[in-house]
DNA sequence: CTCGTAAAGATACGGTTCGTTTCTTAGGTC
DNA sequence: GACCTAAGAAACGAACCGTATCTTTACGAG
């Protein structure tokens, strides 16, 4: 019947932006192939040819959307430095997707997508802690030891569980870096005031 | 055909056990009203009587079943102690079900059933931290401050978001223990040996 | 023991989603 | 202009869903 027909890069961002829209408001469990394949207005076999799975097509949608940088601030103090990253990052995984679709993607994705999903939950928020844990040094605010990799990883590992795990949209990040992460880093780092 | 038929208890207890049987073989995608209603040798309407969801009906055998219970150990080290708690939550949580059945689980369980989850997640396994540390300060290894709530349960935390979202059943608790738990212990209660 | 009733259990239904198959036809390539 | 890959349409059998209908069993009140 209709007339032209698309291909390659045109046809995956129609999909795509069917499948984000979908997800948006049927939410995972509601997003069908068939449902994609009827607001992109293409066909089924054309969605199975490229992704094999519910989750592999979401993923890929996901992905291709991009996902929000981290903000990271410079207040000029290392708590409100590590507050607003927090913050940042709660925001963002909020807003990726709701929480029964986060977790049902996660269910449903194979190992081999560990990276992008890795992406997708901003797991290396960690290494933009660097930077923030520089200045706070040049501060005096920490000492000069430096920090293990599970103690860079801590403060992002917090926020999702409590996002994610927890189902704390806005997660209490006043307590994690008031009660755990400021006194933890003070002390590995050597502190320079003891108190 | 068959002659007697169950009731109540009995057949609750039937249903039950054909539910943790399929979700062992087909996970818990794969464990379907069909499905437990065969097994259990019953029909559908007499499951949807009791439980309106999968979920539901998931979630009401995991709890029946009985949770584990943590081991607190007594080795004389509070690290020894710390880590013997994290290895046993991580096979805990490792043996309630699979991670994608966990994940599912918990995206598709209303935040009513909260509590039940709470007890199938071990979040409560923060209450059993209070005698360790207490023999902990008796022996000195720990200060006299007490512990801000955020800091009790974050051992606990670190190996729920390890083994359910980073997906490592064998979480590696010897970092846990030796970055951040016992450093941030030793720093909050006022450490008695400053290194 | 009798009878009323609540629940078990069997069956069948219409509907949706799944994953695949078949076939036609448009569009990019040489 | 001919070729060939892939888009798109349509239809399929199967599985699962959630519900409705109807019969039959067990319990309990009297």
């Amino acid at each position: 019947m209709a007339g032209r027909r698309r291909h390659g890069e045109e046809l995956e961002r129609a999909i795509h932006a069917a499948v984000l829209a979908e997800l948006e408001e049927r939410g995972y469990a509601g997003t069908t192939y068939d449902g994609v394949a009827a607001r992109a207005r293409t066909s089924k076999p054309v969605l199975y040819r490229r992704w094999p799975t519910r989750a592999e097509l979401v993923l890929s949608a996901l992905i291709a959307r991009g996902s929000a940088t981290l903000r990271v601030p410079d207040t000029g103090s290392l708590r409100d430095d590590l507050t607003g990253m927090l913050r940042s990052l709660g925001r963002i995984l909020d807003g990726v997707a709701d929480r029964p679709s986060m977790l049902r993607l996660l269910a449903e994705s194979e190992a081999s997508r560990a990276e992008s999903l890795r992406t997708l939950l901003l797991a290396r928020g960690a290494e933009l802690l660097g930077p923030v844990l520089d200045r706070a040094r040049e501060r005096g605010e920490l000492g000069t030891h430096p920090l293990p990799e599970r103690a860079l990883s801590l403060p992002f590992d917090l926020v999702r569980h409590e996002v994610l795990l927890v189902g704390r949209a806005d997660p209490d990040v006043d307590s994690m870096v008031t009660d755990v992460v400021l006194p933890l880093y003070t002390a590995l780092s050597g502190a320079p005031d003891g108190s």
